[in-house]
DNA sequence: TAGTGGTCTAGACCACTCA
DNA sequence: GAGTGGTCTAGACCACTAT
C-alpha cells in the first residue's frame, strides 16, 4: 500500500500501479477505492490524470465507477477484449498468402425472410446479391455472401468481378453501426464444392449487419474453410 | 464544412460530428484532416476535447493519428469491436435460463504437448486439469475442458464440485492478458454424447489462455452445443 | 528544425445518486 | 444535501517525426 511510485507520474503509470494492486488483492473484489482526489494526492498529480488512467480500466470491465457510490472492484468482472474485422485480403495476406477474388453471382434479387428480419426491412424490398470467393495462394479461403441496399450511393459503378464487395464497402460506405454473430455450421453441398471438403466438415461463420444511422447497408454471411481460426489478444 | 454545432460543445458532441464528417466524406479517405488547434477554433473549445473525440476514433480504427504528420482518414479503415469476456453462468442467465454446472473429471496431470506450447511452458509440467459440463435449464449448453497452473494462490481450497473454475478463476486470479481463439470443429464421440448431437456435429470452440504477467495461470477450451451463436455490436 | 499530437496541471462547474 | 466521478479550460511542456 505504501510503495511509492518512482520515475515520472503518467497516466500510465498510474494505470499500471492500479492493475498491479486489483491483482495483487490491495484493493479487494467488491471493496471501494479511494477516490480520485486521495489518489491524486497519493500519487502527487492532478486527478485528471488519476482519472485518465481509472477510466480506462472502468472501460475495460476492470472497474466499476458511479458517481457518489465511487470507484469498486467489481466481484465478478466481465472482462471486454477487443478484436480487428478484417478485411479479407489483409487477412490472407497476413497470414503470408497471396489473396485471389473471384465473383459467383450478382444479382437484383428480393431479400429473403432471414435477411429481412436482420435489416429490419419492409417486405418485398429488392437489395444487390453478390456472392464470391476469396482465396489464399489459389486455394478457397472464405466465401462472402452478401446483400447490398442499392441506396447505397456509388453502388451502380462498383464492378464487383475485380474488387470483393468486402473491399469496396470498406472503402465506399462508412457506417456507424451494426452486430456480429459468430457460430459453427456444417458444409452443406454448395460448401463442400467450393473448399474441396466433405459435405458436414464443421465450418467458422461469421455473420455482419451494417447500418449508416437507420439506413440498413449491407448483411454479409463469411464461411471460412475448415480449420480457419479466427485470433485476438486481450 | 461551414455547419456550426448547436447546443453545448463537449467531446461527444464533437466526435459525433467528426463521425458525421467521416461518413459524408467531407474528410474524405486518405485526406488530412484541420489539427487539433484549428478545430479546437471552429468548435470554440480546448484543444483537450477536441483530443478526447479524436482519440477515440482513433482507437477505433476510424482515425490515424501521428505525430507532426497530423490526423488522416484511413482508406482502408481496420475496424475494431469488442465483445464481451462472458461468465458462463451469466451468459446462460443472460439467455433466461437456469444455470447448473457439473464437474466431469479433476486430476493434477502433465501437460499435453498442445497446451504446452500455448502456455510457453518447460517439459514436463503437471497441471490441475478439470473437465466440467455448464447446463442451461437442465440441457448441456458448455463443456470446460480446464488446464490451471498449480502455483495459483488459494488453488487448494477451490471445490470444483460446487464451483465451476471458470468462475473461480474470474473471481480469485486476476490476470493481465491472454489469448483467444474462436473456431468450429466437429462433434467427437465424447462430445457427441454430451451434447446429444451426432457424432461429427459442428460445435463453436473458443480457446484461451490466460497470463498474470510472465506467469501462466489457465488454458481452456469451452466448447458450445450445437447451434450456439456468440453476439457483439459495433 | 518545426509542426503536430500526447500529456499534465490547477482549478472549476456540473451530473448523478446515495443517504 | 453532500460526496463522487465526468468534463471543460487555458496554458504549458514534451515526444515524435516529416522535411
Amino acid at each position: 500500500m505504501a510503495k511509492p511510485l518512482s520515475g515520472p507520474v503518467t497516466w500510465q503509470t498510474i494505470q499500471a500501479e492500479a492493475l498491479r494492486r486489483i491483482r495483487d488483492r490491495e484493493w479487494k473484489p467488491g471493496a471501494q477505492i479511494p477516490h480520485e482526489a486521495q489518489l491524486a494526492a497519493e500519487f502527487g498529480c492532478a486527478r485528471a490524470t488519476v482519472n485518465r488512467a481509472l477510466r480506462e480500466l472502468a472501460e475495460l470491465g476492470l472497474l466499476e465507477r458511479r458517481r457518489k457510490a465511487g470507484t469498486r472492484v467489481p466481484l465478478n468482472p466481465v472482462r471486454r477484449a477487443t478484436f480487428q474485422i478484417p478485411i479479407i485480403r489483409h487477412d490472407v495476406e497476413g497470414r503470408g498468402a497471396s489473396h485471389s477474388y473471384q465473383r459467383l453471382q450478382q444479382a437484383i434479387e428480393p431479400v429473403p425472410a432471414s435477411i429481412q428480419g436482420q435489416l429490419d426491412l419492409p417486405p418485398d424490398c429488392k437489395f444487390l446479391h453478390v456472392t464470391a470467393l476469396h482465396l489464399a495462394d489459389g486455394a478457397a479461403f472464405c466465401h462472402e455472401d452478401r446483400w447490398i441496399n442499392p441506396a447505397v450511393p456509388g453502388l451502380e459503378s462498383a464492378d464487383f468481378s475485380k474488387v470483393s464487395p468486402n473491399e469496396w464497402l470498406v472503402q465506399n460506405a462508412a457506417f456507424s453501426g451494426g452486430g456480429i454473430e459468430f457460430f459453427a455450421t456444417e458444409a452443406d453441398a454448395a460448401m463442400s464444392a467450393l473448399f474441396g471438403c466433405p459435405q458436414g466438415a464443421a465450418l467458422f461463420v461469421m455473420d455482419r449487419t451494417t447500418w449508416a444511422g437507420p439506413l440498413a447497408i449491407t448483411a454479409v454471411r463469411l464461411t471460412y474453410a475448415p480449420g480457419h481460426r479466427m485470433t485476438t489478444a486481450i
